[in-house]
RNA sequence: GGCUGGGUAGCUCAGUGGCAGAGCAAACGGCUCAUAAUCGUUAGGUCGGCAGUUCGAAUCUGCCCCCAGCCA
């Protein structure tokens, strides 16, 4: 296909019983910087993510609304692509778990295991949320009204037993822990990882891979006999059972990379070299999914970064709090490439953090519009003033070194995950640039310029160049973070911007955001603020 | 209950034994290229609490309090 290196993340793909908030998509913002950091970079990079839909829990919810299961994800499923498009996602493949080619990689996952001797039939028994399945009496609360999930109080428990296939987890301890012992890294950060890894050495369960009776899922594809449960006609024994939705939606990470129709694709791109998913999933991800991918004899993703959640007055943002906002009332206010910086720099990739509205107009205001937006504003008005619109060269001078430094820190920041702190190192630059502004005083040179000074004409010229060249450089910098506005940025600074939408086919970012990259001459654009202030209350959404 | 992460300026956080820091917000001053911007200065701390180790503790030890998480 290619000899670049190549590079495959996925987030978690969303469950689709509702429209997205921005506590959902912000895992999605963060892996598509990543991903447009790869593509820019030169990688032959392919980023997944999609929606979770089936379940009991989403049938019900169906039912509620009288529509078909498939209709009513169809629905949801639209309002996810309407707010991932708001906020400029660029998926090389949106997967659904509706999608025909998922059966099959559950189908063969499934087989695989069965072969392998790790799949078997057994009875499970016991309290069943019907938003979460069963749960362990351990786990349960309790009151004067029964006993209750703790995550969904007000949901009626049932006691239920049910035949089901069990996956043989007990059997990978082990395995499991000889992995995370030769894999330090591979579940980040650190705190993460041991807690899975605490979690294995407590001793794993069996784990339930089928539901009985259940319609809405993945046909399960084989009878108790072990034969297939296929019929004649093609189509699948409902006695059968469906598939467990947790069970068939670990494994869109293999579908998406063309499993098992596909091997010459599915060999390119597999294993992943990121999942991006969040905290309250860490187990599925690093322990239940790692020995599925074992008993089917695949390698493992080499890395799984676990993110933290937004936090509102100290509460978990979440649709049932109804304290969460919609990326659609955000984009509106912030724009797409404000709303993306705003909170990938306001939020820690790594950790809970605690957001407002407040907050996030006083970051894009501070950082965007004052610091940013108006040292690209007040470059282009100087050089157009002081040098009728040509683009002075740049020198080899102090922000030259300095960049330097400040583009390799950017780059190891971003490829840890830490999203956050990569945007203070690049914005500690744009301080830089500022302050050396009022170090040079270009109007004060330019003054002696009128008067015959050549000196200082020189000198301005030379000032001028720089700060053309570090606004160029930081808005391509930026770009996986802000790709609209560093394009704006590059028309206005009279520069190519060479990269399609998803930031494939244009020059390798290193190279060009070495100072000096570009030939010296030609002339800048029109200068336009990139991103207008706002003033404090403005267009506050009511609270969703 | 066990374990993990956290508690530092109004807010968000950095700081692993040597004079308590940054950004934002605030006040004041400078500058005039700029989106009332920007640059500088100032103010603002019982470093969750108590005890201990040490010449010296935000930092190490013990106990305790609070927030969040993991323990199917």
């Amino acid at each position: 296909m290619t000899d670049r290196p190549r590079f495959y993340l996925t987030t978690a793909i969303a469950y689709a019983n509702n429209r997205p908030g921005l506590h959902t998509l912000y895992e999605v913002v963060g892996a598509d910087v990543i991903a447009r950091w790869h593509r820019m970079i030169g990688h032959d990079t392919r980023f997944l993510t999609g929606t979770d839909e089936y379940s009991v829990n989403i049938a019900t919810a169906a039912a509620e609304q009288g529509l078909e299961p498939r209709a009513f994800v169809d629905a949801n499923v639209a309002r996810f692509q309407q707010a991932e498009d708001a906020l400029g996602i660029s998926p090389d493949r949106f997967i659904r778990t509706t999608d025909p080619d998922h059966t099959d990689a559950a189908h063969e996952m499934i087989r695989r295991a069965y072969a392998n001797g790790d799949i078997y039939l057994g009875t499970y028994e016991g309290w069943y949320c019907p938003n979460e399945g069963f749960r362990a009496t351990s786990d349960l609360v309790e009151d004067e009204s029964g006993v209750h999930c703790p995550n969904h109080p007000d949901v009626e428990l049932q006691w239920l037993t049910e035949n089901n296939w069990f996956f043989r987890l007990s059997a990978y301890q082990e395995r499991l822990e000889q992995y995370y012992a030769d894999h330090a890294e591979w579940v980040a950060p650190e705190f993460r990882k041991n807690e899975m890894l605490g979690f294995i050495r407590g001793g794993l369960e069996d784990f339930s891979v089928s539901r009985e009776g259940a319609s809405w899922g993945i046909p399960f594809p084989l009878m108790p006999d072990g034969s297939s449960a296929r019929r004649d006609d093609g189509t699948w024994d409902p006695a059968a059972g469906t598939v467990y939705v947790w069970y068939d939606a670990l494994i869109n990470y293999i579908t998406g990379a063309g499993f098992p129709n596909d091997p010459e694709m599915f060999e390119h791109w597999w294993p992943a070299d990121l999942h991006v998913i969040g905290k309250d999933i860490n187990r599925f991800h690093t322990v239940f999914w790692p020995a599925m991918l074992m008993s089917a004899g695949l390698p493992l993703p080499k890395k799984v970064w676990v993110h933290g959640w937004l936090l509102a007055q100290g509460e978990r943002m979440s649709k049932s709090r109804g304290n969460f906002l919609d990326p659609i009332d955000v984009v509106a206010a912030l724009g797409r490439d404000g709303t993306r910086y705003t909170v990938l720099r306001e939020v820690a990739f790594d950790r809970d953090s605690d957001v407002s509205w407040d907050s996030f107009v006083r970051r894009y205001n501070a950082d965007l519009a004052n610091d940013f937006g108006n040292l690209l504003n007040r470059s282009l008005s100087m050089s157009k003033r002081y040098r009728g619109g040509e683009r002075s060269a740049p020198t080899g001078g102090d922000l030259a070194a300095t960049w330097a430094a400040t583009f390799e820190a950017y780059g190891r920041k971003l490829e840890a995950c830490l999203l956050h702190e990569a945007l203070e190192v690049l914005w500690d630059f744009v301080g830089e640039a500022n302050k050396f502004v009022e170090a040079e005083q270009p109007w004060t040179l330019a003054k002696a310029a009128k008067n015959g000074d050549t000196g200082a004409d020189a000198r301005l010229s030379g000032v001028l160049g720089d700060l053309l060249e570090a606004c160029r450089v930081i808005a391509f910098a930026a770009a996986p973070f802000m790709p609209e506005a560093a394009a704006r940025a590059a028309t206005q600074l009279g520069v190519a911007y060479d990269y399609a939408d998803d930031g494939n086919d244009g020059p390798p970012l290193r190279e060009l955001v070495a100072w000096s990259a570009l030939e010296p001459g030609g002339s800048i654009g029109a200068a336009e603020p990139l991103f207008p202030r706002l003033e404090t209350d403005d267009a506050e959404p009511d609270p969703a």
